[in-house]
DNA sequence: TCCCTCTTGTAGCAAGCGCTACATATAGCT
DNA sequence: AGCTATATGTAGCGCTTGCTACAAGAGGGA
């Protein structure tokens, strides 16, 4: 059931999403979501719980294996990647996460930080092994490309990629 | 009247904003809104188009008018200003208006390229009058600063400033 | 004074919302 | 077989949503 209100979601945004649509999306009706789930809210706990454990699935899934030559190819290779066509519907959900985040909501600041925790352990993994400071780098990676990819929302690709690009090493 | 509208989804945000409450602490009623602005679309397009225009004042008035000594003082500087108590509203409606431009609509593209273009050009007027390359420290800076105040409203702040403070010069 | 346009209050519509009451089907255990 | 717990369909409740119909006050030009 999770899968399928997750697959919907993904399509259509966390932000105004309601019932009767989602229940229809996933072959069930709104009364048997709220008999699984007890509440609306629950529900939208549970489902920011299993997006965040599935993250990492796609994040392999998605991201080649070998380490990178630079921290610079490192953020630039997440870019390149995430800004596919096939990502976008993962960013669809991920800004109304930001926004629920910046409203303090307590499940969407979980969500956020199990998911910022598995790609900075992700991207420190793939710095060069010679990297002075993985932490620190990874630190700085996924800053630049946090940055990238906000100025991509709202159609300023090539600001942040630009950026992305001076950064040392 | 929009002046007021917009102090409410400053505090408010403008995600799940409803037409009657807005009326009631803008002193009017949900029919006079609509009879302005004609819609609710309508009026969000010129409250957005509102906040831009706006932005560029709130930025003069905060925030310092001598140059900083590098570009990761620059950066440095812009979040400490952008991390205070009285800039959260700001972002409460910034990641609205991101997701907004995630979906695609246009008057959220618009406003927010707005935002975006008045940060870039006060950012490149305050690098060091010696920077080699404004335009391109400032979309530096820019992406920095995004990133860092996403981590932020998730709820790492410390990660951001880590990441801006590992900015060369 | 009369009219005409701009403005505004009252009431309400159709639709959608989260959620619930009730009845029923099914399946497993004793 | 009978009982109980789980699962599901139907109908609808109370509420909020954006928006509208209608009437009435206000002010200005002829």
């Amino acid at each position: 059931m999770l899968p399928l209100v997750a697959a919907y979601v993904m399509q259509h945004g966390l932000a105004g999403m309601s019932l009767r649509p989602l229940a229809k999306a996933a072959g069930t009706s709104d009364r048997m979501l709220i008999y699984h789930f007890g509440s609306k809210d629950a529900l939208v706990a549970e489902l920011l719980a299993f997006l965040a454990q599935n993250f990492t699935a796609s994040l392999d899934a998605a991201f080649p294996q070998g380490r990178a030559a630079s921290r610079r190819d490192c953020a630039l290779t997440v870019m390149e990647i995430t800004g596919r066509e096939d990502f976008q519907p993962f960013f669809r959900i991920w800004w109304d996460i930001v926004a629920g985040c910046q409203r303090g909501d307590p499940a969407y600041l979980a969500a956020a930080g199990d998911i910022m925790d598995q790609l900075t352990l992700w991207v420190a993994n793939h710095l060069p092994a010679d990297d002075p400071d993985p932490d620190s780098g990874a630190q700085l990676v996924i800053t630049a490309i946090e940055g990238a990819q906000m100025l991509a929302a709202i159609g300023r690709r090539g600001v942040g990629l630009a950026g992305i690009s001076q950064l040392h090493q």
